[in-house]
RNA sequence: GCGGGCGUAACUCAGUGGUAGAGUGACAGCCUUCCAAGCUGUACGUCAGGGGUUCGAAUCCCCUCGCCCGCUCCA
């Protein structure tokens, strides 16, 4: 299989800062590395979509599709806090996972997480305490295993560790036999201890050199924005912005369980913003320090979770093809064993062959089977139960009634980044056809489109401008919540209808010289420029119909 | 973080030491009965920012910021 060219990303930008989808945050100051803004088309094109994945996720879930055992799915939306208490982020494990201890190399300018440095280790002798002992030299690599393999293996590394010859090696025993140029030896391979390389960084030879000396101290990198509560820059006051929306909807589980009536299984929503210091922000908006994501947690029965974790990975591909994203440019992908983080059971992404991926793909949403891992930690670090009595479960009692049974519930999360889907959308609906009059055009599902339709009287004269008002107040009183309804009577129809496919506009109404007389009108296609004659007074519902799809 | 490329009007770009330009777009008027048509006119620039060299800098030098690409990273 072949794939496409991919399309311009140079001309994609250009097409989103022309007509107001996309601009360069604080632009006027020469803008801020990783953050960007929405202009008026984009603004609305993004709540769109985020208005879809409401009404498709919390509002009518799933489109009324059953569930893993013919249940209707029922959700509930969320609001929470950017800023929570600090304890969320130290019992989600964001503290401690976002701020790795990195070593830079000051020769060779490279970089490398501290705890992800082996070494070759003498044999401890009578003479020498183990405090005493330092890698003989040193690879990147988190396991004995890999760090074996890769000696055994890459001819230039072991050069630039000063090892002349490989002997046997005993992966098992984490020992190797290698040769320094004083002759063939067995030596331990173990992790290079953080207290090693932060007390005696100039003991330890560098990865990249084999040298001595040009190490720094292992530092930390937090991937995490904080701020202050109260007006004092205290310690004490130091707060963490969100990382991600789902800790908010774990350390609300318990009150939306006794508040609102909902059952195990069920869902909560929670769409905003989180932050994360990314270290190389990039690819446009793909790789955000500020952008929104829209989570849901699907909280159900333990033995039921692999069903609803195959059904949330199934609906969401779904979802992400009915609005725009389908072709072969989505994929679904399983991750790997080894790919998974250390509580998942099983995660898939849904993933978009963006311009600056292909051939590659890029992740639009991941989707979790996080086990019971949160609620447990927030039990632990908050002391307060998290458990459900399901009054459902249990043995039958004798007046018909369940014993019920408690437990902490499974959680499959479908975690979308909206940045991310709209940037998908714009890469998918952007098209060059140089048949057409209007080459350049955005072929945006009309769910998504910002401006839902035009209304361009033909000529600026002879009682049109008049019909085409009329027309737009109707169709922006029964449309106007879902998008723009433009209008606009001056220039060529040309020009009109090439400025509306470039902003992505589903459909154009033109009154012309029949609708005086015959009071009809056409509506032209955007895809296709293909125009139909319908009724005036049909308009409204030919274009309500048209949005539903 | 490293390496490379780039930054001039809303967009695409020309301008390599001597008065900041073109095309497109935008806006106004005329014209116009279906696809960026035509005519007239108007507005639009901290030449990414700062510093230096020079009589004079968009142009040469230094620093900073931003964007793109390749590494790296992506809990």
């Amino acid at each position: 299989m072949t794939t496409p060219a991919p399309k311009s990303m140079d001309a994609i930008m250009a097409l989103c800062k022309r007509r107001g989808f996309i601009y360069q945050a604080s632009e006027i100051y020469g803008g801020i590395n990783g953050f960007w803004d929405y202009g008026p088309l984009g603004a609305q094109m993004k709540k769109n979509l985020r208005d879809a994945w409401w009404q498709d996720m919390i509002l009518s879930p799933c489109w009324g599709r059953k569930g893993p055992g013919g249940q209707r799915v029922h959700c509930v939306p969320l609001e929470t806090c950017i800023i929570q208490h600090p304890k969320v982020w130290e019992a989600s494990g964001h503290i401690a996972g976002f701020n790795d201890p990195m070593v830079d190399d000051k020769e060779t300018k490279q970089r490398f997480r501290a705890d992800q440095l082996s070494g070759l280790f003498p044999e401890p002798s009578i003479h020498s305490s183990l405090e005493q002992i330092r890698p003989q030299c040193t690879v990147i690599a988190s396991t004995v295993g890999e760090a074996i393999e890769l000696l055994s293996a890459d001819k230039s590394l072991r050069k630039a560790a000063g090892v002349r010859a490989i002997g046997q090696s005993f992966p098992d025993a984490g020992v190797i036999e290698a040769d320094f140029g004083t002759g063939m030896a067995r030596w331990n391979v173990a992790l290079v201890p953080m207290s090693l390389l932060r007390d005696h960084a100039r003991d330890v030879p560098s990865p990249y050199t084999g040298k001595k000396g040009s190490l720094t101290e292992p530092r930390q990198f937090s991937l995490m924005f904080f701020t202050y509560t109260g007006a004092v820059l205290d310690e004490d006051n130091k707060v963490y912005l969100r990382p991600e929306t789902a800790q908010g909807i774990f350390v609300q589980f318990k009150n939306v369980v006794d508040t609102s009536r909902v059952k195990v299984p069920f869902g909560i929503g929670n769409t905003g913003r989180s932050f994360r210091n990314e270290i190389t922000p990039r690819n446009f908006t793909f790789r955000s320090r500020e952008f929104e994501q829209a989570e849901l947690e699907f909280f159900c029965h333990p033995s039921e979770s692999q069903d609803w974790y195959a059904f949330w990975r199934d609906f969401r591909m779904d979802w992400w093809k009915a609005i725009g994203l389908a072709g072969d440019n989505l994929i679904l992908r399983e991750h790997e064993k080894d790919e998974l983080s250390h509580y998942s059971i099983g995660t898939s992404d849904v993933e978009y062959r963006f311009p600056f991926t292909s051939p590659g793909f890029g992740e639009l949403e991941g989707i979790a089977h996080r086990g019971c891992f949160d609620l447990t930690q927030h039990q632990q670090h908050s002391g307060v139960k998290q458990d459900y009595f399901d009054q459902e479960r249990g043995d039958p009692l004798p007046n018909g009634s369940r014993k019920g049974e408690r437990y902490l519930p499974h959680v499959i999360e479908p975690a979308a980044g909206l940045d991310r889907g709209a940037l998908a959308l714009i890469c998918e609906g952007y098209t060059r056809d140089e048949s057409r009059p209007s080459p350049e055009f955005l072929k945006l599902h009309p769910r998504i489109a910002p401006i839902k339709a035009a209304v361009f009287p033909l000529v600026n004269k002879d009682g049109m401008p008049e019909v085409a008002e009329k027309l737009h107040a109707d169709l922006s009183r029964r449309f106007g919540h879902l998008g723009f309804i433009e209008t606009d009577p001056k220039q060529s129809i040309g020009k009109r209808y090439a400025r509306m496919d470039e902003a992505g506009c589903p459909f154009c109404f033109t009154i012309d010289g029949d609708t005086l007389t015959g009071q009809t009108v056409t509506l032209r296609d955007r895809d296709t420029g293909q125009q139909q004659r319908i009724a005036i007074d049909q308009a409204p519902a030919m274009l309500g119909e048209k949005l539903q799809r």
